[in-house]
DNA sequence: ACCTGAACACCGTTCAAGT
DNA sequence: ACCTGAACACCGTTCAAGT
């Protein structure tokens, strides 16, 4: 069986590339990798990566991908604890790879598939966010503005290093506001 | 007069490679603009920015400084109107420049100075942003999180490009959390 | 189809040499 | 003190050539 024995190599060795850059884009940056140490922890010279990737970005979105799909297996497993937890468990897991967020700002600009990546993930954070919005209770007309700053104080949180009592006094504040919002809704109709 | 008809000249050069930096690093960007562009607008080879910078980290520091001065000085100017407004304008402004905020995250690790000048910002918008959280009421308990929210949804609005209405909706519900708060604080003790 | 050696293009930075 | 020409080091990417 000649004709599927090839596409596994090829997933087989394209994964092991991808392992490679994970790991050292996650523990030295993007920048500083060379796509040459790429190759070479995976066991390839650097033009073998460009038979696999078009360039290097595609190389970072494809690291992307693998992590991605990582933590959305642990928010899933986690959908019973409360909202505050299951955010703490979020930035600590994400600000583990806070310089590849870093990266994604930084060459979105530059690379039309990393910016594609970019909205993707943003629009997923949103939908989970607005998810647990409904669930506390924010009306609809204040999900959107509510939903834009969560994403904003999360990412904030991922760039910004803070400890473990200032980073659970940001959450608690804001899933507070959030409660206020529901509460007293509106902002110019009552009172 | 030759004792100090040098130094002027010195600070006249070094500011035109400023403002040529200024331009570049704002309109192309940080990584797209090469040292010898930036020494060829200024009118001089690109080893001659090395007689006035350290690197061109040196170089983005001095066009940070530049515009960070332009900017508190158009802050003080607008002090007497409300507080979404003067957010509102601040994020309008910086805005302009959101670039070069993604350029000085993703280089912090990799130059000393920048990360001097990038904790130095911090700690002055935290400074404004705490006395404007003051003067709403809100409790001293509570402002240490609140600034770090405010600080966090400012950076987001700039990074994320948002239309005027959306920009409108945060800054609003940003406000009207914080007064949320003012009326409503502690979060364990009075219920 | 998969991989490599060699080379290209580009860029930040340095150095010896000029005035 | 100020500036330059030439060169170095490095890196992403490409290409012709191998199997």
């Amino acid at each position: 069986m000649p004709r599927n024995r090839r596409p596994q190599d090829r997933e087989e060795k394209r994964g092991e590339i991808v392992a490679a850059a994970t790991r050292l884009f996650v523990d030295e940056g993007y920048d500083s990798t060379t796509v040459a140490r790429i190759g070479r922890e995976a066991g390839v010279t650097s033009n073998t990566v460009y038979w696999y990737f078009k360039d290097k970005d595609e190389v970072l979105v494809a690291v992307l991908d693998a992590l991605f799909a990582q933590f959305l297996a642990g928010v899933a497993q986690r959908s019973a604890e409360p909202p505050v937890e299951q955010l703490l468990w979020a930035v600590g897991e994400l600000r583990r790879v806070d310089r590849l967020i870093t990266t994604v700002h930084a060459r979105v600009a530059a690379s039309e598939s990393l910016r594609v990546w970019h909205d993707g993930f943003h629009a997923q954070v949103e939908a989970v966010l607005r998810w647990h919005l409904a669930a506390l209770g924010v009306p609809e007309a204040e999900q959107d503005a509510m939903t834009r700053i969560g994403v904003f104080v999360v990412e904030g949180m991922l760039t910004h290093t803070g400890d473990a009592e200032g980073d659970r006094a940001v959450v608690e504040t804001l899933v507070r506001s959030a409660r206020g919002i529901a509460a007293v809704p509106g902002s110019a109709d009552s009172r």
